[in-house]
DNA sequence: CTGTATCCGATAAGATACTG
DNA sequence: CAGTATCTTATCGGATACAG
């Protein structure tokens, strides 16, 4: 729970408070973030279908990024209350559908227009 | 120079193989880098002019993430040769424009359509 | 079924000192 | 002026075990 080692801590909140790009993006650098809004975007609305869509990831790395989505208002988490098993449904909210757009296009630049070395 | 711990390594180059925005978002959220590239993009050219505007990066970082985006053909390095002292200048390539025009837009969505959590 | 808790190795940022 | 080399600390991804 502890953190902030004066300056590295001090320069990414710096960074942060000065443009917004710089939060959203390192959101996104979280890995299988982006692939986990897809996956929802694609109709898999269950944490077991988005275990079984992207084959590698984890348990906790997946809960991790499902709440992340949340807190951001990207998906929305629907709970249907005292069905046993539990059953859990997301989706993306209106925001995410614009941030996926976005991202879409970025895509398209990164495959298209862009060299990656080695 | 050692790395990979089997899956860490293994889904991180299984993602940027899977779709380049992936390999793309990482090397954007790495610190500084998409700051240096608008600083260049406003006429700083020079690495002593680059480091006053950016006030609080270091060389080492500033040198790695100019590297960086030399390598991506983000922007060119021109080495005045044989100069003393030396004097190099950096500019956008044709491909660093349009990403700059690509991370407006996206900017521009998370300062008007996003809720940051906190 | 849908998660949480704890631990460990790998990567990234930055401080400091030094170089052509 | 424009960097490089070495080292320390913080953060991140993943494995494993467990819980409501």
């Amino acid at each position: 729970m502890r953190k902030l080692s004066s300056t590295n801590y001090y320069n990414q909140t710096f960074l942060e408070d000065k443009c917004a790009l710089n939060e959203l993006i390192h959101l996104l650098s979280k890995r299988w973030l982006t692939e986990v809004m897809f996956s929802i975007e694609e109709g898999n609305s269950r944490f077991s279908s988005l275990k079984e869509d992207l084959k590698h990831i984890s348990d906790n790395i997946l809960a991790d990024r499902l709440k992340l989505l949340e807190q951001y208002k990207l998906i929305v988490r629907n709970n249907h209350l005292g069905e046993v098993p539990a059953r859990v449904e997301y989706s993306l909210t209106e925001t995410g559908e614009k941030l996926s757009d976005l991202l879409g296009g970025l895509c398209n630049f990164a495959e298209n227009q862009m060299e990656f070395p080695s």
